[in-house]
DNA sequence: TAGCTTAATATGTCTATACATATTAGCCTG
DNA sequence: CAGGCTAATATGTATAGACATATTAAGCTA
């Protein structure tokens, strides 16, 4: 086992796991034993066990022990960018114009998703962000008025994008990626033709007060979505 | 302060970043304090803190202490399943057959992200997976043959996208997303037209013993990759 | 004043001990 | 033998105290 510390234990734990000293599904020794071999107290045990639980290398569970993964989950962490952030990443220039800002009666998918009332009316803003100049992503989003304070913050100033994560309590949601044809209106605004693929994110949002918004993401061709595991 | 332990500690942390009472960019007060403040071990503070920082809502430097994220970072976990988990999850039976199987000098773009030498020899394998009889996604696998035991495995009855996750010390890797036009030969295996749009998964793959695998999934139309956050 | 050394400080981690909690295995009853 | 109670057990969490480590601020020298 070499270097110290709880990292070195997890170290050497996946080491036993991956050489099939504990092969899929078996029964690892007891943090006790564990910390005993090791000569450790059982909380560092504890700690490497944990993180390996997290990582899905192993199953933990009170009572019944803690066993290897029968199949070792691979996960990724994505980091969610505001967009402004993700542009000046590639060391471009962010920019965006608010195409349509306007209270409409969500439709049905949107209302679905969030939770609401079929029809709600909800504040629909379509922003064009651009980078270097060039169509970057098309944001259609639908914001729910009752979260935001009086008076509303004036979205042609700073992306609602960037306004909500810095100023709303976001607590959970989803996203979603996939890939769909160019629409007639995407086409137009991002400057490809119609039925091109286009990378879609579909995001849905909750926080302390309830349902917050609901964006639909048209990526200009190119776009990856990259993550580290 | 509702609930107890450490979850509620960071909760109530959460709540003061939130409601701006500790606005982006503040010093926090230290470990020590909060621990008195909330009746608390430091270490339980520590927890809770940790776990925040982990979440990307707070940044903490030794000596300069804990400060609020000036941009709060969402972050989701995404679990890579294998193919046939996923099918299997949606109710649907799992095929797939094996359309190539060869020993080919693995063109540059596969080379470099691998980190192999130009022209390395490769064992290339395509393969279809089916949902409930149905194309579901084209695997287009290079892989390194000097990581497969001798003999080596039959991918002819265990897919090599599952046997890779039980057998090899996966590592480290990434994996990209992307929307692109399907190709002629991605459209006639898929059944779709040549130009429609496809949601294509890149993952590289690295384990002990050095680079294991490239692979391309080419989706089927409607995929989606969903993540909680 | 520039550059180096040193001290102060907040987080990172470890230890030993204790109690909490979930889950299982065994026992006991009807 | 089915159903339910009980005890055993492994993990989950908390505590107080200690030392390690990174980083900043202050002080000291050339």
């Amino acid at each position: 086992m070499s270097g110290e510390g709880w990292e070195s234990i997890r170290a050497e734990v996946l080491r036993r796991i991956r050489i099939r000293d504990w092969p899929p599904g078996a029964l690892i020794p007891g943090e006790e034993a564990l910390a005993v071999e090791f000569g450790v107290a059982r909380a560092t045990v504890n700690r490497a066990m944990r993180d390996l639980a997290d990582a899905g290398v192993v199953e933990r569970k009170k009572r019944a022990g803690t066993r290897v993964a029968e199949l070792p989950v691979r996960r990724a962490r994505l980091d969610i960018p505001v967009i402004r952030q993700d542009v000046e990443a590639k060391g471009l220039a962010h920019g965006f114009e608010v195409l349509a800002d306007r209270l409409l009666p969500a439709p049905v998918p949107v209302t679905a998703r969030l939770g609401l009332p079929e029809a709600t009316p909800l504040r629909y803003l379509e922003t064009l962000h651009l980078a270097a100049g060039q169509p970057y992503v098309l944001e259609c989003r639908w914001l729910n008025p009752a979260v935001l304070p009086d008076p509303p913050p004036d979205f042609a100033a700073l992306s609602a994008n960037e306004w909500l994560v810095t100023h709303i309590s976001l607590l959970s949601g989803d996203i979603a990626f996939s890939a769909e044809a160019a629409t007639a209106r995407e086409a137009a605004v991002l400057g490809v033709t119609v039925g091109a693929p286009l990378f879609i994110a579909e995001r849905t949002t909750f926080g302390l007060a309830g349902p917050v918004t609901f964006v639909r993401l048209s990526h200009a061709p190119g776009h990856r979505v990259q993550m580290a595991f």
